[in-house]
Parts: structure tokens; C-alpha cells; sequence
DNA sequence: CATGAATGAGATTTCATTCAT
DNA sequence: GATGAATGAAATCTCATTCAT
């Protein structure tokens, strides 16, 4: 029995989690997440009180164990400031590791949060995650110091939200294990070589 | 009288157009968008069949101008593919180029067609550009030779993603000409700056 | 084995008159009652076929005890009709004292029977005994002769009403025996004493 | 237009007025309003946004009438504490013209809200109203000295009921004008002679 | 043509009742 | 018999679309 109710509560978040990934929060269907994992549209309220909850059961720890990621990275950076640009590097590395790990158990939750949230509690996620990983970058790029200029502040949003939206799209295309690794791995080579060029002039 | 029509018309789509950028596709009223007009609900349907055809007037001329743009670039890149690194990174800049004149012309347009389209006929949009630029990354950076693995792919479809993402957080960020002009030339060159360190390994 | 079924029985009739008492007929909740009985939801249904029958089993009785009471009440006074007043104001006295007995038994009951039927095939029964303690009070006041006009109608309609609803609040404000009994020798003395007045007159 | 939607507005209210009237707030059916006016279900929210918006167009005047009306009396009552007792009954007597007055005007809004209002932001009004007629007899009959035990106060509470009860029963059974305050006239010398004689006691 | 009231389908949610285990 | 998961009808409410005026 207890097997029967987990084996429903499966299905019902396996439905839910292509149903939010196709049509988005606010335009998925508890009629149609009931339909296709099988069962009456009312049983879903026995497993979860409404569509806020199930989403949340869905997307919740996904987004924790973000915030908790960028934010130790945060700290990390911040005590780290002055030691020399390849060990910066080194540690921009590790956040794409640490990263990867975390995606590659979440990979669909992951692109909700991020893309597919709006009209849930979930929506600002994004724009929260950029917004912290634009703090790292100011304290590694700028080291803290000097103004910084509306043009630099866009540059870095971008840069930002590069990170951001590599993930969505590496998730949709990339599969294995050791492939997201590279991939990220390849993006950070790049980002980092043509930050230290840019750095020069 | 056509005066008048083109009057109300101009007035629906000024409306849709706010009512697209702050709710997205599916999220907008048709109600709303009249009550913004100044006219009656019922009215908008003498002028566009329904909300997908108003949806369609609204998005699809920034839609066809961004994939012709694209595929003309994409043209050109192939034409000259033999050609050294120098010149294609000026290619590369004249893209950007060309993306920031469009861009000055239909910000809002081009936000809605690439971040708020769900659930319309053009949610694929977003994915079909940045197709079309892995594409043309392919040709510029790989030459056209060679096999490309599952490894650069992935790199490959970050940065071409990162453009179309850009653009967008781009069109959020910032509202002044040369700032967007900017941005985009800042980015241009940390891009250009780590694929040429990375081409010489 | 039937002791154990009465035992439940028991667990079932009580938790349901906490929930009618508490939430009215149509707003109490199966489930709740099974839960509160300590059972489950679709144990109810051996005992009670459906949500009226349980009712019906739990407040039957003391619709019938009124009815009888009441009726039984009526013959005498019909059959009293010539005594002098005092004989009569005894009888009523006697309604309540016959009346508080009831009550100390089945408070709850009552109270639910009279405000909490809503919905249920009793929601007729506040009428029925009001109309019936109408005919009485037009039997002991106007000794069946003469004309009762519309005006004594309705002012023995209040009469009758006070008595019963006097019944309700007694039974939200009053728990101990004495109190009860008390309160309502208070009311009927102020109403004999003001009928004996207006009978006067 | 305008007539038309006055006649909508108006036969949206009278329907609910039976419905509330017939199943209480929380048991009446918004589509059986509806059904009933000869609209539409969705129809009714152009008129009135939910249930409870519709209830209370229909219930809160007569309420706001009513607790106007009892304390101001409330007020008077305070102001008269020391007169004699005719003069006092008087007041009370006043009290029951200006019901009437009211009632004539409002008989079934009136009964839904001391009756049928359970679920709804009224649910309260019956006690409110009570309450308030509590402290009015306990100002006439003790001229607020003394102690009053608990059986005096039951004895009160039911008095108190009595009225708000009996303007319910009432409102039921008579329809004249003249008819209702000749029965409230009746109720009132009933009272007032049996106070008077307990008082003597 | 313009209006905006009306429609009706579909969304979420609740709950008495049923039924496989 | 007992269980409680599942059902399915009905409730409230929203909104794109239609249509009488």
C-alpha cells in the first residue's frame, strides 16, 4: 500500500514535471498532469493541497540547494579577494563543478526554476541567481575597488546570465555526465582567456 | 476613415504591445489590452481575428527580420569561410552590428518574441535562433573541417545562446542607444579575445 | 464482535454530534467524523448508509421526544380547556419542566436539531414544533372560543418562538442542571405573570 | 443599456434573495442564481466580483440599519436610566416601532442575516444584535446597579433573543404593516407586565 | 462600425461516496 | 469487516470570443 501511494506520488511529479516544463507554471493543467499520470483529477489534492504545492515539491529543493551553492561560492570569493588571478580562476572553476554536480541530478527542475516559472513563487529566481552571480564577478574582475560603470555593469550582467542560461541550454542538449562537465569547462576556458586579454588593455 | 482605422489600430498594437512585455503571451487579456486602447472588447476583433492573430501583427515582422538577418549572415559566413581569423571576427562584429540596429528599432518587439512567446505560435523562436548561430559559430570557428564533437557542440550552442540571452537581459538592462551598442561590443570582445586564445592552443 | 460494532457505533454518533454541533449539517465533513472517531473514511458507510442516515440516527430521537412531548401536551391541554388559570399556568409549568428534562439529556442534540439542520430533513422541524406550541398557547389563552385574529396569531407565534429559542440560547449559555431548570422558571413566570395581566384587561 | 443592465442587476439580486433566503449563504449555488436571473453563471461576475461581494451588496444595508438602529437606542436608553418606569417602557416601545419601521422595508434581507448568514462575513450579526439588546435591558431593568447573577443573565439573553427572534418569526407570518406592529405592541405589554410584576417580587 | 453585455468552456478545488485490497 | 485511495460531480471563478443593439 505504502508502495502503491509512492508509486502514484511518482507519477504524479514525473506528469507535473513535463507538464511545467511544456507549458510553464501558470499555463499547466492539474486536469492534464492528473490525465497523464493516470488518475482521477481530484486524487492529486490528496498528495499535494494545490498547484503551488506541487510545484514546490517539484522545483523547491532544486532551488535551495542554488541558492545555497552561489551563496557559499559568494563567501568564498569575498575572502579570497586579493590572492592572484589564477587562483580566482581556480575557484570560478570549482563553482562550474559544483554546478555540474548539482544539474546533472536536476537537470528539468533546473530549467523550470529558470525559465518556466512565472506565476509561482519560483518567478525572481532567476533574476536572484544573476544577481548574486553578478556580485562575484564584480568582486573577482574588479577586485572591490574603483567605480563601476553603467556599460561594465551590463557587460557583467551578461556575463552573468551566460552562466545562468549555459546551464538551460547545456541541460537541453548535452546528456552525460562527463559532457556537461567539458562543456562548462570549455565556456569557463574562453571566458577566462578573454577576460585576462581584456584585462591587459 | 482609414485614417481613423490606422489611428485605432496603431492604438491596439501600442496596447498589446505593453500588455505583452508585462504578462507575457498567455498571461494577457484581451480585455485589458481594449480598456488600454480606449476602445470597447469587442472591438479589437473587427481588426485582428483573435488574440494569436493580434500576437502575429505585433511580433511577426521582428520575428522575419531577426531569421532574415540571421540567414543572411549565415550566407555570408559560408561565402567566406577561408578567409583569416581577423576578418571573420570582423564578421562577427558586424553582426552584432546589424543585431543592435534591429534591436534599437523593436526592444520591447524583440523581448516578447524571445522571453515572453509562450504558448503562442512563435514560443519556438527563441531555439531557432540560436540553432541558426550554433550553426554559424560551426563555420566560423571550426572552419567548416574536421569533425566536431558532442564537446564543442555543447561550448558551441552556450555562446550562441549567450548572444540571443544578451540581447535580451540587454534590452532589460539598459535603454540608451550607445549603451546597448556598447554592451554588446564589450562582450563582442572578451568572446573574441578567449576564442582566439583558445584557437591558438 | 457486536459489542466491538457498538463501540464503534458509539465513537461514530459521538464524533458527529461534536461536528454537527460545531459546523452545521452541510458544512460538517465525513472525513472529519471518521477521524475523529478513529476510523476510517469509508468505515462510516457499514454503519450509517449515507451522511442523512447518520444524521437521522443521531437526532431522530430527540425529534421524536419533542414531538411526543409536545403533542402529548397538547391532548392535555385540550382536554383541560374549562379549568381555572392557575390549573392552567401549572400546565405550562409542567411543559417546562417536562422540556428541561428532556434537554438535560440530549443538550447537543437539540441545539443541533433546532439551529444546525440546514440542509438535512429536519431543517422543518423548528416550524413544526413552533407551530405546534402556537395551537397550544391559542387553546390555554383563548379557551378556543372566539375569533383569533391575525394579530393574536402572530403575537402567540412569538410566544411560542421565545420558548424555543429561549431552549436554543439556554443550551449555548447554561451547562449545569440546576441553572437550566432555573432560567426557565425565571422566563415563564415573567410570562405568566404578563399573560395573566393581558388577560385582565 | 443602462435599463438593461438595471433589469439584469435586479433580477440577479431578487434571484439571490431567494436562493440565500431558501439554502443559506455557504449552501447556495451561484449558478443557481444565475439559472434563476436567466443569465449566464459567468454573467453574474460582471455585476458582482464573488459570492460573498453579491451577499453583501444584498445583506449590508439592512445590517448597517439595524446596528444603526440599536445603539443609538442603546444611547437613549443610557441618556433615560433615572425616569420612571412608564417612561421607560416607552422607550422600549419606540424601540419596536422604529423595527417595524425598518423591517417593512426589508423583511427577507432581514431574516437571511439573523438566520441564513452562516459562512458569510455576517455570520455574526445575530449575536452582535443580541449582545447589544443585552446591555440595553440590563440598563432598564437594573438601572445598572446591583449584581446580576447568572441566571439573571440567561434570563436577559433570552429576552434579548426573544426580540431579534421574534422580529424573525414575524417577518415569516405577517406581512401588513399594521399587523407587524400590532404583534410587537402585543409582545411588548406581555413583558412589560410580567417585569413589572417579577419586579414587585 | 462600435459597443460592452453575454456566453460558455475550462481552470482549480472540495467532498460524499465507492471499491479494490 | 476495515481501510483509505480513488472517483467524479459540482462548486466558484476567469476570460477569449460572440452578438444584439
Amino acid at each position: 500500500m505504502q508502495t502503491l501511494k509512492e508509486e502514484i506520488k511518482h507519477r504524479i511529479l514525473s506528469a507535473a514535471l513535463d507538464e511545467f516544463d511544456l507549458h510553464g507554471y501558470s499555463q499547466s493543467s492539474m486536469r492534464r498532469i492528473a490525465a497523464e499520470a493516470g488518475i482521477a483529477t481530484g486524487n492529486i489534492y490528496r498528495y499535494y493541497g494545490n498547484k503551488e504545492e506541487l510545484f514546490q515539491a517539484l522545483i523547491r529543493p532544486t532551488y535551495l540547494q542554488f541558492m545555497n551553492l552561489i551563496l557559499t561560492i559568494k563567501e568564498e570569493v569575498r575572502g579570497n579577494l586579493f590572492k592572484d588571478v589564477p587562483e580566482q580562476m581556480g575557484l570560478v572553476d570549482a563553482t562550474f563543478n559544483r554546478l555540474i554536480t548539482l544539474l546533472e541530478e536536476s537537470r528539468k527542475e533546473t530549467k523550470i526554476l529558470l525559465t518556466q516559472s512565472q506565476g509561482s513563487s519560483f518567478e525572481h529566481a532567476k533574476r536572484e541567481l544573476t544577481d548574486i552571480i553578478v556580485q562575484i564577478f564584480e568582486s573577482v574582475i574588479f577586485h572591490g575597488e574603483g567605480d563601476i560603470g553603467p556599460n561594465e555593469k551590463t557587460a557583467v550582467a551578461i556575463l552573468a546570465l551566460t552562466i545562468v542560461e549555459g546551464v538551460c541550454i547545456t541541460l537541453q542538449n548535452v546528456t552525460e555526465r562527463e559532457q556537461i562537465r567539458h562543456s562548462f569547462v570549455e565556456l569557463a576556458a574562453v571566458f577566462a582567456a578573454g577576460l585576462k586579454e581584456k584585462a591587459k588593455a
